[in-house]
DNA sequence: CGCGCCCTTGACGAACGTCAAGACTCGTGG
DNA sequence: CCACGAGTCTTGACGTTCGTCAAGGGCGCG
């Protein structure tokens, strides 16, 4: 993985990390939506020119390195965002340290669509992120002056309902393999939509995370990831995997 | 359970299945949203008088018995709903049959958040069950309409999405035990906020539909309560279980 | 009365978790 | 430049929780 904003996935931020100057993403140091990367995928596609523009006067960047939180559950929400590059993790901790990583973010993606008092998860970094950064009450009055972007907002609330349900299944009745399988599918097909190869799916998260979004232990998702690269359904590449026999691994995520 | 609209938990139909003349539920036959039982804590709170009386004319009533289906996963939506008493579950199978229930319905919850194309998952009634069922395409133009209806709408889509990460949480990271404490608590706070007794929780769904919640076998959902029983934390009452003791449930169950 | 459905309980087994050891990568500092 | 250490991943041995299979009881309804 090169990690750069030109990579065929049009996924990751530059690792200029630790550099003095702002890291680039797609576009300049400016953040003009209408110049943005995302900005056909996201819910700013439900905006014309003139409130893009809007949009853009309220919005500053926000660049995170790995393993940066961007809030924890129970902030107060004072901004939403908007992915333009990299991924984070969203999680729930229990009171004993047990997490439930409840999805991931990948560019496109809108932090903040509940637009209530506060988080309801965490999220933090897994690689260097890019995000678009609103405050929130300035976007709420935004919203309320446009309905067709609240139409857009609701759109993708009931979109990640429906995300939240199919992990539901998962959860609740597939076995390990199949969890792995039905994820690494997903996966792919989210990447795809953002224009990716579809062949290798680059997993810049730890085993632990992956662990803790399906409801296993690290070592489970080691040993099934193994035994998919053994029977040849797929082969290991750093950070990543590529995918050998789609049709076998579908058979084995099936829904 | 006396299984009646009368009841403390303001939650059942009366239970005249079979009778010639439409059930009972609140208030009499015509479908006057004014005098609803619901209408202050369904999304349609967010309408005054003269909308009510609005909506009022593109709804009907319409009553199930128990185990009817409202509608099947990937059925065209050609309708909304919203329950007004009696309990439904919603579903998702997988092609082996496997189930995952990704929740229940109680009156006062809406379906049909999404307003999209065809439904996401089954859904049938567990008991006698009623509910205000509008024409999908005449309710989304209404929608269009009325900014601070879809507002309302995209609140609750929020609030299910929160509650589909907190049972993501319980199907992934908590042990059998948990689970089903977990489930009592929140479901002695849904029927709270209906006005409902809080020390006895109607539990209409058998064993399996709480399994298939909760990502177990009825089995284990069955040992457990016994167990809990046995330890003086609940009591088994006919058609659900009363909490003996609240402190070390919510200890089980701890969020 | 008898049948079907639901629930409970027990015995056993399997899938996955736990614990532990070791390899590998990568960044840092001597 | 290499040594070191932290973090990650893999793999093995073993344990525990929960699932599977089976039997039987209670209850409602025809």
């Amino acid at each position: 993985m090169t990690n750069t904003c030109e990579t065929d996935a049009a996924l990751s931020c530059t690792a200029d990390a630790g550099g003095p100057g702002p890291s680039r993403c797609g576009h300049a140091t400016t953040n003009v939506c209408a110049s943005c990367r995302v900005k056909d995928i996201s819910v700013c596609a439900a905006l014309d020119p003139g409130e893009l523009t809007a949009l853009s006067a309220m919005s500053e960047k926000s660049v995170l390195a790995a393993k940066e939180t961007l809030f924890l559950q129970g902030d107060v929400a004072d901004a939403v965002y908007n992915v333009t590059c990299g991924m984070l993790r969203l999680y729930k901790l229990l009171p004993d340290g047990r997490r439930q990583i409840v999805g991931f973010l990948l560019p496109g993606d809108f932090v903040g669509l509940s637009l209530s008092e506060r988080f309801g998860f965490s999220a933090d970094a897994i690689e260097t992120v890019s995000a678009c950064r609103l405050d929130r009450a300035t976007f709420a009055r935004f919203v309320d002056l446009k309905p067709h972007l609240l139409r857009r907002l609701h759109e993708a609330a009931t979109h990640e309902l429906t995300v939240a349900q199919d992990h539901m299944v998962l959860l609740g009745r597939r076995s390990a393999e199949e969890k792995v399988a039905a994820f690494l599918l997903s996966m792919r097909e989210r990447l795809r939509r953002l224009g990716g190869s579809s062949v290798t799916i680059p997993l810049p998260m730890t085993r632990q995370d992956l662990a803790d979004h399906l409801g296993l232990t690290l070592e489970t998702v080691s040993r099934v990831i193994s035994r998919l690269a053994r029977d040849r359904i797929i082969l290991v590449v750093p950070d990543g995997i590529r995918i050998l026999d789609l049709s076998r691994l579908e058979r084995l995520g099936a829904s």
